[in-house]
DNA sequence: TCCATATAGTTCGAGATACGAATTTAAGCT
DNA sequence: AGCTTAAATTCGTATCTCGAACTATATGGA
């Protein structure tokens, strides 16, 4: 019996407790496997009681297994749990120009992973990616499929069960946006989509490294430019799915056209698209160009493209001043190819966006660690996760004065020999 | 291993489920008094066993109290249920020229006002409001307060006890800022600082018409512009309590100074000395104006008034673009003195916001209903009440004061006691 | 007057859960 | 073997919600 009954969000029962014990359980475990029941108690404040009560129950749920025996100095031998790798997730992740599919375990490991270019219209991008899907699925009979996540470069609106802010990926004007139903119904299994800069935000959480960082803009530069904001441990999404969407302030409204039909919105200024115009700009004549290339180019040391590089991290540098100064976030995470060039960009950026923090240490910035087509796999694995692992999030921020429960006697973390 | 734990923040006890449960009954209350225990059961979808015995908890904790009897066509006849307008709130209105106090019970019905000048600096404020207060309790002995709430002009830094941000509060550079420590060490009790904006959208959020609105944005605009932000019905703050600051992002490198430091923030577009700098501009020799006259002079027809304002009009709809196409609340309330001319301004507002909507229908806009001071007075008798009806209500946090200070009369404390 | 009916509110036993002390298990060491 | 140590389990107690049964108090008709 998984998961928990939403009947009454709002309202506790007997089982709220145990819904949220457990989640705090099982993200221990999924942060520091493998790890014995007792460190799970130290770790957590739990009695040890009640976390073999719990990891118990999450062996029967088949989230978590038994893994090898610890060693100790003395004493009996603890039995590391870890999660269950046969439990898998598809991952699609969908882009303007290129469709990559994969599996992953709970661990965020991929298993497989295949390209397809980007069909032109929802109908067909559902038909094909279903069809992929299913014969990835059969290629691992050894797994249990949990769900399928997306990543879109747009907007998804729960409500409508539609893509509803897709600028950048050019399907027709009258398609239906529709990609979540039809794999539903294909695969059997649940869909959950997101837009890509929120995925790489839930990467940074549940992957990243720190356990903690609870205020965080994370930026993705791409063909456009989006934001994935998480403010208190908790990703912000807006009524429709557009909290986020920074790229398209309109920061001049006598700037160049932008995608979404405005004028001089940040992405104009600030995407890989932009860097390419300010090449174009420079160097008459150079089309067909990818952003890959130019960024080769400037790595190699070519004085245009490292100008059009240039002129990016300064449109990136701008929006940031907003996002800084508006959000505060105490972490900026930049997602994207540029990130390459971080030696050369991510100063200028940097700079910009300490000239926007009004007080106190400016947000700590720097690059993703994966590069941008794995972190927005493996944030739609996060987030086929999330419901499964409970609420795991308190919002609450606990007031000044520390704790007012004394921390229980704290031995040493046991040690267990890998194998 | 990196010393990383978030232990015991989240953890379920026994009690979780009633703190819970006990948070939801409260805001029913609160909401729909005078209400009966079985209409409390139908609207929260607990069963009145259970709402009979929390509602005897609150009682107890004298939170609520017994009112009316009612009368039905048939049957018994219900008992309603009421807040208990004996619990009170010292709350404090800190501006640049100007403080209020006044005492509030638990409804946001004031039983008292006063104002006085602001000090130049802290301690002198600390001292003389501190003063006031002790005055304003002394003169309502029926009552028991329940702790102080103080909106600020600038930004209440948790962790450090003090304002970290206040640029239009000009109080000496070597001021310590600090309010807090003195103010609950004189009067004893409990002190919550917020920020004007943040306090003004609490005030939304819990005295607004509407039960749930949970994306929406609350824009002040006075001496300086600030931006509370609700998200998912929870209130923004960010890691230092700075979110929400975009009075301060920079629009223009080269725009005119801002108090701040920097140059040409929003604020300096938009704020009740923008429309006056701007009047000031096209008319010389019109110092000592106050934007309460400007604003009387331009409903009075005054050309070079009026265009100011719509200057001023402009500005607040430029920096608007930000927040709509970036947050995308589904509702944007905005509280000033400028509201008082909302038949001009409102639209010109409203056209800008328009023009940032990227899918959708446009967030609703209207002014706040009550004057701005009382905003942000009613906003931080929520705040302090907050903590005490909040669905994640934690009792451990009420045993606060057991140490040094002075015992005051609170919850739970007394056992077993009268009616 | 008495009884059926309707509604409010309380009582009580069952089930879920966390806690914490006591107990069992399983190793190393003397 | 017996002692020590630490992991893991067991068991009694307290809290809390649920739901059925019960009590309290109205109205209205036989």
């Amino acid at each position: 019996m998984l998961g928990m009954q939403f009947r009454d969000a709002q309202l506790a029962t007997s089982q709220t407790a145990r819904g949220i014990n457990r989640g705090v359980v099982l993200n221990l475990i999924r942060r520091r496997q493998p790890i014995s029941r007792a460190d799970l108690a130290r770790a957590s404040g739990l009695q040890r009681s009640t976390v073999s009560l719990i990891t118990e129950q999450l062996i029967r749920e088949k989230w978590v297994i038994s893994g090898p025996v610890g060693r100790l100095p003395r004493g009996r031998r603890p039995t590391f749990l870890q999660l269950n790798d046969r439990r898998a997730i598809v991952v699609v992740d969908l882009r303007p120009t290129r469709t990559a599919i994969a599996v992953s375990d709970a661990n965020g490991r991929f298993l497989s992973h295949q390209e397809i270019p980007t069909p032109g219209d929802s109908y067909t991008a559902a038909l094909q990616i279903s069809q992929k899907i299913r014969q990835m699925i059969a290629g691992h009979p050894d797994l249990f499929f949990e769900g399928i996540g997306v990543s879109v470069p747009g907007r998804f609106d729960e409500n409508k069960q539609r893509i509803v802010f897709a600028p950048n990926l050019k399907w027709p004007e009258f398609d239906s946006f529709d990609l979540h139903g039809p794999l539903e119904k294909v695969t059997g299994l649940q869909v959950e989509m997101e837009n890509a800069a929120n995925a790489c935000a839930l990467a940074e959480l549940w992957f990243g490294h720190r356990e903690r960082t609870r205020d965080m803009a994370v930026v993705t530069v791409s063909e456009g430019i989006g934001v994935g904001i998480v403010s208190d441990g908790q990703l912000l999404r807006g009524p429709n799915g557009l909290a986020g969407e920074f790229g398209h302030v309109p920061l001049d409204p006598a700037g160049p056209q932008c995608s979404c039909g405005a004028r001089g919105c940040w992405e104009v200024y600030a995407s890989n698209w932009a860097a390419l115009r300010y090449y174009h700009e420079s160097r008459a004549g150079s089309g067909g160009l990818t952003f890959r290339h130019l960024l080769s180019l400037a790595g190699s040391g070519d004085e245009l493209a490292l100008k059009a590089v240039d002129q990016m991290a300064q449109g990136i540098a701008r929006g940031m001043r907003m996002i800084v100064a508006g959000l505060s976030p105490e972490e900026v995470v930049f997602v994207g190819e540029f990130t390459r060039l971080w030696d050369r960009i991510g100063p200028v950026i940097e700079a910009g966006i300490a000239s926007a923090v009004l007080v106190g240490k400016p947000p700590s910035v720097r690059p993703a660690g994966a590069d941008p087509s794995t972190a927005r796999l493996r944030g739609t694995v996060a987030m086929v996760l999330q419901k499964h692992f409970g609420p795991f999030t308190d919002r609450r921020r606990q007031n000044r004065e520390g704790s007012s429960r004394q921390p229980h006697p704290r031995v040493g973390q046991s040690v267990g020999e890998s194998m």
